[in-house]
Parts: structure tokens; sequence; C-alpha cells
DNA sequence: AATGAATGAGGCTTCATTCAT
DNA sequence: GATGAATGAAGCCTCATTCAT
């Protein structure tokens, strides 16, 4: 009798209560794509979701609470695949860092724009930027112990590439086109910057 | 009985044009500091730099022209010293580097949350941020030239670094304290970065 | 018990569109009247509606746009009756030009004030009354052509008699005794500027 | 020792007290004429006359004592003329009513934007207005004693004619070119109001 | 659960007027 | 007499949030 494993109809009036969450914030970070978060409103994100400014209230308390949902859900996709891949035995360190770098240079070029809105523009991103952190710190001391790496200051080390790797991502003009360009360019300097011998050698 | 020949009072009702400016610029720093870019009103700034509301306009013709003049301001002040540096025969291409770096991370770290805030936070940073970019490839490229190092995607690794030394400064709790420690560690991540023989060799 | 099938009562919170239109616009009227355009303020139309001033806004773009739509309405009220009796073949043109300045004459009395404010005061009165304009210039020409007028430059007299008959209606003192006079008195004239045989003949 | 008698300076800084008058109430006019009056601002005003804000208060009270200042002069130069007209035996009373409508729609064809906005769309003009009124009405009483008018009600008839001569006036498109064509159109409709015989008879 | 009309605080900006120099 | 920096009330408009339906 329940319809809830046929494809949802896209626009209903009544949906699950998680497929209503998904809309909405889905059509936040539309806006904050097409128009910056300057005009993001919640007249906006309730027309773009397809429901009344009301609706949006009965699933996010206020309006800083909807963004941060969302910087909480773009940050969990950020670190799902890396982080499975940091423990694989059979690579070598640097192959793991190269592996994160790519997985980053990837997602930071398809989303740049929305991921500077929501973690420089808006403020709040000190925390999910942890679980990134923490990665790339346990990667430089895995590597490190390992012999394969030479880093004298771990934690040093780890906040200069969390933000270094932003820079040639935000300059590339057309991000289908640079990604391989940047990709390996930003693989050899992490090498460089952990010490790690070049993979080009 | 007359004090006209002292200085004059802090907040007497007429001042000097440029000491105007300046109480209003420096009441926008201190509040984009405390409270942040959304809290900046021209009402706060108002109160804040002890004037009217209407005196604020006096000066400058929106809140975009006064959130601009206290960019172009930093900006100056964060190429003035590099620049006349860079130029000097009489050091190496990677001393100049670390000269670039200290002064660098310096003002970041006495001034980071406000740079982080004009420049971040507020749009607009691109031009002023072309300055410094286009002293680092200057550099980098003056460097390869001479032999001293090996870049071998100048652009990518301008981009890199540009954004790489933030990120140690806005880590460090006690700027004070730090700043040895930051200098010293970014400047040895930057040879690396540029292929430079180490500091400590 | 329940008086839900009464008129609702007149100042409820929440009413159909298009009351709260009728509100706002009555407001505006009566505020042009008592107190002039320059004491029109958005803050006190809502006040005089009753409602929010955010509640004008959703009715209406802009103040301007508040204030053509007032326009726009009362010309429509003025051209309504007159363009209907322009083509009744039953009636000699003479006849019709009275019937005309009648219709105008007695509008004008009754909201002299606030057409005088709204076409005169405020701009952007130029459109709407050229649907006058055209109605005259067809009685003329239709009068002419018929051999019942005298019209030697019929553009130049339709500006002429559309600014005359607005004389008399606001030298008048009190609307509702002199409407007899005033309105015998202009359609006299009229027939003279037209060339027509004069109605007491 | 007193310079009082040779030509003034155009624009020194000490002026005599009706210099400084002509030069405020000349700005007034000015940018009454080129932008409308709701750009008109004390600032503007100060501006375009070369003094300070401050000097305008020197000479007039308030913005509106301003423009009712510019309001009278202009009415004193409109009745100027007819007036020392009107009792000059040696013409009939057509001509001198001929001469009258000459004089206003040169002046308004001339003036019309500035007569526009000082008359209609600010307030007040209801006093200056009163001259003119008395002029035209004696006017029609004499023509009417003398057997050459026929007025039947010369209050209503004055309001009217007061009224109607503008609209031809700002209708025209050149003023230069059209004023020929419109001063003997509106003469001709005088004549035929107050029942003269025809110019062209 | 969903709506959307209504609210009203608060933002930016203008400008008539004052007053110390 | 002249100045113009300073004031602050007031205007227009936006938008996060509420609540009766």
């Amino acid at each position: 009798m329940s319809p809830s494993n046929e494809p949802a109809v896209n626009s209903g009036r009544f949906q699950p209560p998680d497929v209503r969450r998904r809309q909405i914030l889905t059509a936040v970070a539309d806006l904050l794509l097409e128009t910056g978060h300057d005009a993001l409103t919640i007249s906006r994100v309730a027309d773009r979701a397809g429901v009344a400014k009301g609706t949006v209230y009965l699933y996010f308390d206020s309006k800083q609470a909807l963004i941060s949902a969302l910087q909480a859900e773009v940050w969990d996709r950020m670190l799902e695949k890396p982080a499975s891949l940091l423990d694989d035995p059979t690579v070598g360190w640097a192959e793991r860092l190269d592996t994160l770098v790519a997985e980053w240079v990837h997602t930071e070029l398809r989303h740049r724009q929305l991921y500077h809105v929501l973690f420089h523009e808006l403020g709040g991103g000190a925390e999910p930027l942890g679980g990134a952190r923490d990665l790339l710190l346990r990667l430089l001391r895995g590597g490190t112990e390992a012999g394969e790496f030479t880093v004298g200051d771990p934690d040093l080390t780890v906040d200069f590439l969390l933000h270094a790797y932003v820079g040639p991502c935000h300059h590339a003009v057309d991000p289908e086109a640079s990604e391989e360009r940047v990709r390996s360019g930003v693989q050899a300097l992490f090498r460089r910057v952990v010490g790690a011998a070049d993979v080009r050698t």
C-alpha cells in the first residue's frame, strides 16, 4: 500500500521528511552558487525548493541552522572517501598522500564556489575542517614513522597544506580542463613539502 | 589660560579631515575584529568612531566604499616593505624569499583576524591580492633563472604558496609567542616548495 | 454563535488581497488629500491602512508603484463613462460635448484636490491624461466634420480645454452647492470655444 | 575708497547683500529647471551659487522661504508689463486682451518648466496667482461694460481662462518655433470665450 | 504537515539645519 | 559676513520569523 519504494514524484505537495530536507538543502546550495550568500534569503530558498516559507521553518530552526546543516553535510561528503583509503597498507604513504590530494582537488574544482561561500564567506567552518585536519595529520605522522616523509613540525605543516591546495584550485579558470594539471602540480608540491621522493624521479 | 598650542584633545567636535577618516577606519577595523562583518553597520561604526551617522557619509560614499578603503590601506601596508627588498642584489634569492615570508607572517599574525574578514569574508579582495601575487611570482622567476630554485609551474606554485602561509598563522593560538616558530617553519616549507637548499643545511 | 457567514469585520488581521489593496490605496488617497504629497510616507500609509509597513510592500513594489496604481485607477474611473457616450449617434455633437463636460466637472468637483495632487504635483500623469486627450480630440473632429463645430486648430484647442475646465472647479468653495453653476458655465464656455451654437439660443 | 560703483567682480568672496540674494535665487531657478524640485537641495543651491551652505541661511530662513521668495519674484515679473497696458484707453478691449495673452504665452513658453515646477509641483502658488486673476477680471469687466465682450459669469470665466492658456503652451514641443502659432491660436480662443469679434473677421 | 500573509526591527542613505571658527 | 563639518531625524526598503488557517 505504501508507495515508498516507487520513484518519488518530483514535486508532490506531501513528501517524506528527508526528501523535503534534501530539497531545501539543495536549494540553498544552488542559490549560494548562483547568487552568493548576500542574496540568500529564506524566501528564495523556499521558492527554489518548491515549498512555502513557513515549511522551511518546519525543518530548520533558523537560517543559521540551515547553513550549518549544509556545511556539515558537505564536509561529510568530502571526508568520506579519503578516510577509507588512509589505512590501506598495500600502497605507500606518498601514494596515499597523492590520493588525498587528488580527491580534494577534484572536489574543490567541482564545488569550489560553494565551498568558498560556505567556509570562507560564511562563518563557523572551523569545526568541520577539523576532520580533514586529523586525516592529514595521521597521514603525515604515518609517513614520517615509516621513514617515507621528513616532516619537522607536523601541526604546522598540516595547516600549511590544508590552505595551500585551495589556491591553485580557485585560480583555475576552467575546472574541467585544468584538473589534470592542477592535480599533478599540487601532488608534486605536497611531496616536496613532506620531503617525499618526487613522483617523477 | 588658553590651551591653544597644546595638542588637540582626542575627541573634539571638529577634527582635521585625515583624523576623522582614521577614526572611522579604525572603528571599522575594530568592529570587524570584534563582531564580524555581519554585524558591521554604519550605525555602529559611527558610534564607535564617536561621530554621527551622517558624518560617516561625509568621508565615504557608501558602506562598500568604507570597506574598500580599509582593504586598500591594509594591502598597501602589506606590500610596502617586501617590495623594497625584492631587488636587493646583495642577498640570495632564498634569503629574499625568507624575508618575504617573515614579513607576511608577521603581518598576518598581528592582523590575521582582520585580514581574514577583509579578504575572505568580504568580497573584492581579488585586486589588491594581485600585488602580492606579482611580487611572489617575480621572486620565483628570479630565483629560478639564477639557478637557486627549481620551480616547475610558477603560476600554480604562487597560488599554492599564497594560500599556504595563512594556515599556520591562523592556527597559532598566541600570536606573540608563536611568531618565531611559525616564521621559521613556514620559511622552511617555502624553501622546500621552491626547491631551494634548506636553511639548516 | 459563529459569525462565520456574516460579512467580515473591517479590520481583521487577514484580509483578501483585493481588500488589502483597497485599504492601502484608500489610505494613500486620504493622506494625499489631507497632508499633500510631501507628507506622504510609507509609514503613514501603513498606519492609516491599519497594516505594518512591510505589508505595503507585499502589494506594491515601491512607493512610486503605489502612486502609479492610484493614478491609473482614478483615470480609469474618469474615462469610463464619457467614452461610452462618445459614439452615441442619437444625440448631437454639442450635447455629447456637454455630457463630457458634465462628467468631468462632476468628477473634478468631487475629487479635485486628489486629482490635483495626483496629476499636477506628482509626475507621471502624462500617459493617463492622454486618454482624455484622445477622447476630446475625437469629439472635436467629429463635431467639425458634422458641421456643428468650427475648430481651427484641434490640437491646440484640445490642450486649451483640457486645462481650462479645471480652473472653475478648483475655485469653487463648496463643491456640492456649486456643481450646477460650474457645470452649466463651463458647458457654455466649451461651446463658445468650439464655435457651437449656444445652448440657450 | 569704496569700489561700489565699479562693475562687481562676478564671484568675489564678499558681495553686497542683494547680489548674494540674486545669485542664490538664480541658482534655485536654474536647478529647478535642470533637475526638478525633487533634486533641489540646499547643498546644490549653495554649490551652484558659489557660496557655502551656511550662507544660504544668512539670506533665507529656510528652504521653504527660499522657494517662496522665488515664487513671489517670478509673479512680479509676470504681472509687470500687462498691468501697465491694461488701462490704455487708446486701444480696444479685445486688443488689450490680445496683448495680455501674448505676454502670458510668451512668458510661459520661455519659462514654462520653471513655472510649472514653481506653481504646480510646489505648493503655495495660490496667493501670487491672485494678481493675475485680478488683472484679467478687470479686463473682462471693462470689456463687458464697454459692450465689446459678452461674459455671463466673469468669475468663472476668469478661472477658466487662467488655466486654459497653459495647456497649449506646455504641449508645444519647441517653444521658439511655436510661439507665433500658440499665441494667435490662444488669442482667438480667448476672444471666443469672452464673446468678442474674432480677430480675423 | 503545509501555507503564505503579516509583522516590525533594523539596514543604508539623504539632507535641512546649526554653530564654532 | 562667510564657512562647511557635523548632526540626527526621517525616508525607503528588506527579510527573518511567526501564526491563523
